[in-house]
DNA sequence: TAAAAATAATGATATAAATCATATTTGTAT
DNA sequence: ATACAAATATGATTTATATCATTATTTTTA
């Protein structure tokens, strides 16, 4: 059963959702929606990581975003066209509820404090989003990234330093939005700054207030 | 009246909000709200124009959206810790609705399709703020830029490509999150072929199709 | 275990845009 | 009209980051 539908729908409502949904797995490296599609619902990751892609077409496509367990996938394909701006990709084995649209407007209609938990939920990706596109310079942004891999991927079970999921470090360059290039030899100054430990592929935080006062642009 | 209540509340209910909120005049240069502040309610622009900007702390502020006659100001304020992110100045002479924040969540928790208005409007809102986050040649955000303009202002009355509102320099260079420089010597370019017209501060767009184009990073 | 492939790292060079410097135009008040 | 301030414009130089080129390391597979 899913967290968010229990906390903010009545039991009927909840029942009624789960069983017009469906639960899909998607195996590491897997498309869960592509860009261009219909949206024809909402993903709740349940289970697994995934990474969402913006695809401008032009230039190098952009990983906008990180989900994890119990993060609402594809609202992103909400209004106007009714089609998908971005795609998610799972970065590990995962498994999602999917709620078709019609479902989940009866749901918005009828369950306010669900709509006004939407809303929220909008309001905070909205202002993350505008975060984001404060421009500083790139060793601010790749803190900034790093930290957002933190938050939501988490140090691994038996470390308190190392991330539990190393993304690639061409996918780190296109969180940041830079280069591979760049990325690298950023990752190796704040290395030798001791702000963060490579070794080999992973990457152990071990200055997280610094990290937080060079995303902030200090 | 206000159409956007008077669309999707009911009767009642809009004489309710209209009752408790209350209209504000705000003179051009003059702030609306102001970043950090608390988030009281939300505005709806009546009359006028303005600017929304982004003060980042850090470096130059940026404006990150234009508002006309029936947007709405200060959502960027909701969720969180209810505060202010960006301040908005009023760019002429304006007026505004403010709904108090308590009256908004009961209107919005009471008319379903009202709550279903400002979910969608938030979607935009974060499908826009996404498409500006794109990477592109400086040249590419600036059309994007004087598109945006153009949309949000429109042309004069008596013109059909002299813009009806002509932002500073300096303020279309902090759209376009760029230096002041930069962004004079591109409209120049711009002006050179025969994309826009500058005539003093005055802008003309005499090519929408290529600047859709170049916006879009063609 | 070796070879191949993929990923990571580093050095050299090019370039778009920022910064610094200065001139020109436009608007406003006296 | 004249002086002053503000806004706009343009030239020269610097700098951060992209790009190109090459090497080193790790992972995969044969």
């Amino acid at each position: 059963m899913n967290s968010v539908l229990q906390k903010f729908c009545s039991e009927h409502w909840c029942e009624f959702i789960l069983f017009h949904s469906k639960t899909i797995s998607v195996s590491a490296g897997n498309s869960i929606f592509s860009a261009g599609e219909d949206t024809l619902g909402i993903h709740i990751l349940n289970k697994g990581k995934a990474k969402v892609v913006a695809c401008t077409g032009i230039g190098t496509d952009r990983i906008i975003r990180l989900a994890a367990e119990d993060d609402i996938l594809g609202h992103r394909g909400f209004g106007g066209p009714w089609k998908y701006t971005v795609s998610a990709i799972a970065l590990e084995d995962s498994e999602l509820l999917f709620i078709p649209i019609d479902i989940f407007n009866a749901a918005f209609k009828s369950n306010p404090d669900f709509a006004y938990y939407m809303l929220m939920f909008f309001a905070e990706e909205l202002r993350e989003s505008e975060r984001l596109a404060t421009q500083l310079p790139i060793k601010n942004v790749i803190a900034s990234v790093l930290y957002n891999n933190l938050q939501v991927f988490g140090f691994e079970k038996d470390s308190s330093t190392k991330l539990s999921h190393t993304l690639s470090r061409k996918d780190l360059a296109s969180q940041a939005g830079t280069r591979y290039e760049t990325l690298v030899r950023t990752l190796a100054e704040l290395n030798n700054e001791n702000i963060i430990k490579l070794e080999g592929k992973a990457i152990h935080i071990l200055d997280i207030e610094k990290l937080v006062l060079l995303k902030e642009g200090n």
